[in-house]
DNA sequence: CTTTCCAATTAATAAAAATACAGTTTTTTC
DNA sequence: GAAAAAACTGTATTTTTATTAATTGGAAAG
């Protein structure tokens, strides 16, 4: 039970670095590295890892690793859950750098996400642009990306 | 028989308009504007648009369309329309400053630049805003001004 | 006008994936 | 350190998805 973080690692390489077609498959690329878990266990850890599976050229499907940022995203709400009080919905991932917060929407959401933060007029948070699926938003030079992650969970499903 | 596109295009608009758990639920909405199909027929329509069932932030799961850039192939080979994309030809200049790139093009490009920028899923460029001839780009804070210029000349005519 | 071919489709079924439930281990709290 | 809460997992089952085999409606060929 203590290797489940291990695992969820070593499933995202073999999805990487092979074409597996199922979970029975994963399962038994697994087993032969010593991880005998079963097809439920495997279940819940690709919901987890938010993998998907697609169809090939060749007709056949194969899991993938979606997005490295929304995987990032994945990983790090490995150690929480819970807060759906965050209401806009087409929120797809929030990144900083500096005193800025890039926040990814799906299409189209961006402006309205940007007017409720504009009009929330939270004095941490200077201001916005708005694309069609990205937000900038500027901090305050004193406000950290924990306080900035703190202030956008009013808006935004995160932890 | 005979509407098989049509089908089609109305699904990519359904996936991307709603939160569609299955494709028992697709089939409902289909039928309700007159296309009445089985799960059968919809397992391999999705299959054909390389359609993925995600997890959600919620816990559930639903289907989405995967990414622009695959997905133009698959509706190509049914006979619809797609544009491709190369080094941007309105370029003029890029300049940084701190963790932001603007970049100069001439009037009318920048958009389309900045879409294929973010098209390009770059994690090392957070995101992207454009006005009429610039683009405001906001780089990953580890990322150096000599990492961008690489970076950025997929995109651009640079030395 | 037939016959032959082929894509599209369905009904039925097989295969794969998700989950309810229960038991166990780990972590947290007091 | 015991009690309580949370996390993890397997079994059994349900739900969902993919595929098989057969059918249909054209379109093309003869």
């Amino acid at each position: 039970m203590k290797n489940k973080k291990v695992r969820l690692q070593l499933i995202v390489e073999l999805i990487k670095n092979n074409c597996i077609g199922s979970q029975e498959e994963l399962a038994r690329l697994l087993a032969a590295r010593g991880y005998v878990v079963t097809q439920a266990t495997l279940s819940r850890d690709l919901k987890q890892l938010r993998t998907t599976k697609v169809a090939t050229d060749m007709g056949n499907y194969m899991y993938i690793i979606p997005d490295s940022n929304d995987l990032q995203d994945t990983m790090l709400s490995q150690g929480m859950s819970a807060a759906p009080a965050g209401q806009h919905a087409g929120f797809v991932s929030i990144q900083f750098s500096g005193h800025f917060a890039v926040i990814k929407t799906r299409n189209g959401y961006a402006s309205g996400l940007a007017y409720d933060i504009d009009m929330s007029k939270t004095p941490e948070i200077l201001g916005t642009i708005a694309g069609a699926d990205t937000v900038f938003a500027v901090l305050r030079e004193d406000v950290t990306h924990e306080d900035a992650m703190e202030l956008f969970s009013r808006f935004l499903p995160l932890p």
